[in-house]
DNA sequence: GATGAATGAGCTTTCATTCAT
DNA sequence: GATGAATGAAAGCTCATTCAT
């Protein structure tokens, strides 16, 4: 009172929801949704059993706050780098697109929450319309757009828009799901884990130059 | 009296088991392994409370019997058809083991389980490391075979081997899980599960471009 | 039918209510009353989980069945030498007694009801009414009269004559129970079952010292 | 606001170990183990089905928990008396020794725990062993030197030490047992509960008197 | 008679949530 | 705000008992 004290502490108080919430996404995506306690949550984030319902209603909506927070939050790190999409080619955007992905997202414990979503889907289907209206569909629809303009200018040869959004997101789904799963498993990581940059920069322009290079004369079914 | 009178004998014992099975696969690939509840397994395979007991000690060997049988037996039905690989080209027995993997499985429930295990594989490692070994290893080395016979062929160009094998993987594992999960769900489904069929065939044969013709001479790596 | 096959399983058909009694008295004395399971008795017994109920209305019946039969049975065995009371010394005919009661109870498996008893009497009062009306009291009563005896024509001396049957009563009894409890675990052993009827001699010799020789005249209380 | 006002609160948490533990007690005591349900407990404790975990991990745990802590307090308590044993004889040391053990622990609940170890000893080897050691070997101990002593000094004639211990051990044990059992039960009582201490010391005296006087010249053993 | 698959009440244990302090 | 003791619904699992065969 007054003297505000130790001004850690005070640091501390403002800071409460997002370290719950913090504290809530690491164990979410390692645990599942189920399998993780109130109680972990409220230890790992530092406080005790009862804080976490100072600020939250209930677990179900810590969890809708952790994938509400932190989409909001990497979204807007990635907006950020959007703007920059001047007048590289195609191949160029794509590249960056997906680059910056990896950083803000694919290689944080945002990654995990990709897996959560899919795991837990269909136990809260407004969760998971929420996250396709805020995540999925933004994301496909930025890609779609760098695609289009390809096709229009002629970079890349006509084909299905959804198909190569589709591919171009294999792979980093792919990556995000398996380190957070397999890739946590002892004995599993062999082949999976290793360098994931290297494999989405590789698959991206498999990818791209399936979509460059004209197609083989008699080739199309 | 013609088809046996009380309908609590109708079935066989040798039937219960898979029967549970059936409805625990579709339960936890639904719902989740920890949000599946015993009762609701035995009452969608038509029994009661303590009947799947009599054949599975406990809920954790009811999910491993999940996992055993359905991979097994799809497995086994894989392996029949990968008798084939005669002389076909590289392109063409790729192809044919996509399709049969998508019939086989991607189609069917069991590609649920594929979501299920990336959900619980930390929560399970022992039943992950089975999975990798049983299903994920096997897959990819038979796949990484195809595509090492192409390169030395000079029918596919050379690449890493291991990015090739995840390139071919990724569209099947998001098809598998997107369709598990936010397909499932109404208003998610817009963009995403439509012919997925279709979209693995375009998706092999943008692979199969990228792999096939050589890179023009003045792309930079 | 007709040639009534074999004569083994002939005989064991009328064996079954007593082999079923006999499984479940060594499984109630090692395990006690509600940690033996009915399916255990029928295993133990050689038949399968419903045979026990064509033979008893249910596990407590079995209970019941058990102690009575025992008792029973016992109890006959004791009589046909208790018919040897002629005319011997109150001494020998309490040594008598005892070696009796040891030879055909306290060292068989009978003893083990003496355990149970203890342990379940306050859950089954009727029983334990019983078992007191067809064990205890006479087994006292037997013991009251040869002291009573042995008062009147002087060999012993005078005292409380229930007390003096405790006093005969409580090596038996804790031997009994030791050996049923404490004797059957490793470790505790060493200086409890061993010779228990050497034991109960010197027990006897000791109380018979002190009620035949007189006290020092000084020492009654 | 007196007394405080929620009954909920009312209690401190440093009790609630110990109510529970007394509550237990009273029923395993009166029921056996098995018998005994948490919620049981919990309910005699004045508290609701969840509460006992919070303090013990589980039934078995309770169950070490009660024999522990009055074993212990128990026998601290006849510590302090045991300090006592100066230069009196041995008669007179093993009258006080057993009449401690009667205040402290037969006349109390804690006797109950003798019935149950002995009920229970086969079906947790290991707290029997616990018991065995904590309990019966010191015990037994104690009353040996005594004896011992005794005989060195001439004033109890040589002896089998181990047998003149169970002699003196088998009135208390009995009584304990039975009074836990039989006696609870109406009409089993006429001869069994009536003046237990009044037994023991006719038990002692008895034993007493068979152990100091020389036996008859002429007795055969 | 005998079997053994099935039942379902009953028990142990967990954990999200509350609320007096 | 923060605590953490207490709650009690919910879930996993057991086992006495039944009954079609």
């Amino acid at each position: 009172m007054g003297e505000s004290g130790n001004s850690r502490w005070q640091r501390k108080k403002e800071a409460r929801p997002s370290e719950i919430l913090d504290a809530a996404l690491m164990l979410f995506v390692d645990k599942g949704y189920r399998a993780t306690k109130m109680e972990d949550i409220a230890q790992a984030a530092g406080v005790t059993k009862g804080t976490p319902y100072l600020y939250f209603q209930n677990k179900e909506e810590i969890f809708k706050a952790v994938v509400r927070e932190t989409i909001v939050a990497r979204m807007q790190a990635m907006s950020a780098q959007l703007a920059q999409l001047h007048d590289a080619s195609g191949s160029q955007l794509l590249g960056m697109a997906l680059e910056n992905w990896w950083i803000h997202i694919g290689a944080t414990r945002s990654a995990g929450l990709c897996k959560l979503m899919a795991a837990e889907a269909t136990n809260f289907p407004e969760l998971a319309l929420f996250y396709y209206e805020e995540v999925i569909r933004p994301a496909r629809q930025l890609l779609g757009h760098i695609v289009q303009r390809g096709m229009d200018s002629g970079e890349f040869r006509p084909a299905n828009i959804e198909h190569v959004i589709d591919m171009l997101t294999a792979p980093m789904l792919m990556t995000m799901i398996l380190s957070h799963s397999f890739g946590q498993v002892p004995g599993c990581c062999e082949s999976l884990t290793q360098d994931p940059l290297a494999f989405l920069k590789t698959a991206l322009q498999l990818t791209l130059q399936g979509l460059q290079n004209p197609p083989a004369p008699d080739t199309q079914s």
